[in-house]
DNA sequence: AAAAAATTTGGAAACGATTCCAAAATTGCT
DNA sequence: AGCAATTTTGGAATCGTTTCCAAATTTTTT
């Protein structure tokens, strides 16, 4: 049917070893082969079958990201600097969103068992108990599923202290947090606890809504804050979507932002996509993404690598702080 | 090294031909012996190698995605749903930003001859001189590469008349028109020739910014159609970034709108991205998401395909139309 | 010039599934 | 029961590479 590497290698008048190797740009083939080799393949317009030789070698060059929902801006963002990175090292990007269906994971490991994909990166928040894990090249985002699987994370805890710190020097006393607790054991709970130790430290009343949000439940979460803590004045909200219903929200009951009420969120503003300027804790998307696909590679290619990869955050004025 | 069908076969007490047909679910294995293979399967952690199943067959159930960048609403909504689609389908989505690189879509050219995949989306709008598209299966949204290749398209040519005539019937009398022009032929192109058809219908003088434009120039495009027609009531946007940065460049104009300027974009506004509320002429993108992969499963299996498809859009009313 | 060492080469075996064909087993019919 | 028709089965051949090994060739050394 097709023409293979056989065919080549009766018309170059070599071996079919020679002709692979050639394809492989191994160095011990003699020029003049080399040239008669090629000169068949261009003859031929001979493509090699990227199946067999996947087969052969025991290896696909295709990884999987697994994200919630690939059209949020930071799943966006960094689907398209994994893909980049992973690019660079040969490797394409199976892209797979697993929407509500928590057993995606679960299919994800499958399909490594199964030789499609070499691994995966894994960006999800859901339970997985009774995965096993074991030999199958799976690294994170923001937390560790088994305490062994390498992942990257922010300075969660560092910059929100930070961040609360600064809103107090501008005359916050009722500083609030306002996010959505995740399902499984992740970085983002640092979150909460930096702001803990900071009311703490500083004597403040604690005011939190921090409960398991589905999707779209942003609004009435935005609003069961302001009716519980009407009387805020400087608000953390964690996460892109929460910080942007939550500003809406405030504004809509009337609050002057940021004179009566001061917001900063952390990862809450894209500026490239829209023109509310928020006071935000930028999370270093692309370089996320670049780590995080190193640290796939080396999984891949069986290396040690360090379980856990502390990015630092940028902190970015906006209009919702004095 | 790892288990093999032959290795289920011998423990089954079967041959390797009845293993393979208890994995594909075919019916003419006796109850008996397929309930033995099962267990078999279960007891040796037996996952079939899908490369050697891929050869074989000589199908890889994968689809490329070629869009010019996933960090932006359109292509990642597109994206998002597209992968859904191909999901149904048994596909898988390898995802592929272009960026600015020309020859990616000659490079998935070269993937689909070397079986790394059946068939590709080309949402890219570069240049693609001599490229053999014989026997590929590709499909593509708003253009047809070589007048063969189907494509999805939105009805361009009515939905920005109808947005027009909305703004006239709302008291605009200077409207004018604000794209970047497609490097391609592409039915992007409609949008203009609605605009001079309507123009000419209601006898007003043309006031028209479309050239080409590069990522990235939007602010300077916004501000060279104001300085032309700062007098303008009315402004008809093409695309999704260019409405976001006019709108704030008129603003930054101090104009007041919509009292002394009416917007109505086309595909400008995401509301999950942003809180601009923009009147826009909405792609039904997942539609169109969901027609692209039937079209290009239908083209891989060697079936026939309308070459145009054309979907509908919706038109939404904003803030920015009296 | 012969022997030893190093390089290059051809081609069989392997990767792990599917598929085809002929043989075996079962069913149906008289 | 005997024969034909049908269903089920085993296993060799196949998909198109890569890789290994031994053989052929070239280069170096003595």
């Amino acid at each position: 049917m097709s023409v293979t590497i056989k065919d080549v290698a009766k018309l170059a008048g070599v071996g079919v070893g020679t002709v692979s190797r050639v394809i492989n740009d191994e160095k011990s083939v003699i020029e003049s082969k080399r040239i008669k080799v090629k000169q068949a393949m261009k003859q031929l317009k001979y493509t090699p079958n990227r199946m067999a030789s996947r087969l052969r070698r025991n290896e696909t060059r295709n990884i999987a990201l697994l994200v919630p929902i690939v059209d949020h801006p930071f799943f966006a963002k960094l689907a398209y600097y994994v893909e980049d990175e992973a690019d660079r090292f040969g490797y394409s990007v199976i892209l797979v969103s697993s929407q509500q269906r928590v057993d995606k994971e679960r299919e994800i490991i499958e399909r490594i068992h199964r030789r499609e994909v070499d691994g995966a990166v894994f960006v999800t928040h859901y339970e997985h108990e009774g995965i096993d894990l074991e030999g199958c090249p799976i690294v994170s985002i923001d937390r560790s599923f088994d305490g062994n699987t390498p992942y990257v994370t922010s300075n969660n805890y560092d910059a929100t202290k930070d961040a609360l710190k600064y809103m107090i020097e501008r005359g916050c006393k009722k500083v609030g947090f306002l996010g959505s607790k995740p399902l499984v054991k992740s970085e983002v709970s640092e979150r909460e606890r930096a702001y803990l130790d900071v009311v703490n430290e500083y004597g403040l009343t604690p005011m939190i809504v921090n409960e398991v949000m589905e999707h779209g439940e942003e609004k009435s979460v935005a609003t069961s804050f302001m009716e519980k803590f009407g009387d805020a004045d400087g608000v953390f909200v964690s996460g892109y979507s929460l910080s942007q219903v939550f500003y809406e929200t405030a504004q809509e009951m009337n609050k002057k932002i940021p004179k009566d009420l001061q917001i900063v969120s952390y990862d809450g503003v894209f500026r490239q996509w829209h023109n509310l300027s928020l006071t935000t804790v930028e999370q270093p998307v692309e370089e996320m993404a670049r780590q995080v696909i190193r640290l796939l590679i080396k999984k891949i290619r069986g290396e040690e690598t360090a379980t856990r990869t502390v990015l630092t955050t940028r902190f970015v004025l906006g209009k919702t702080t004095k």
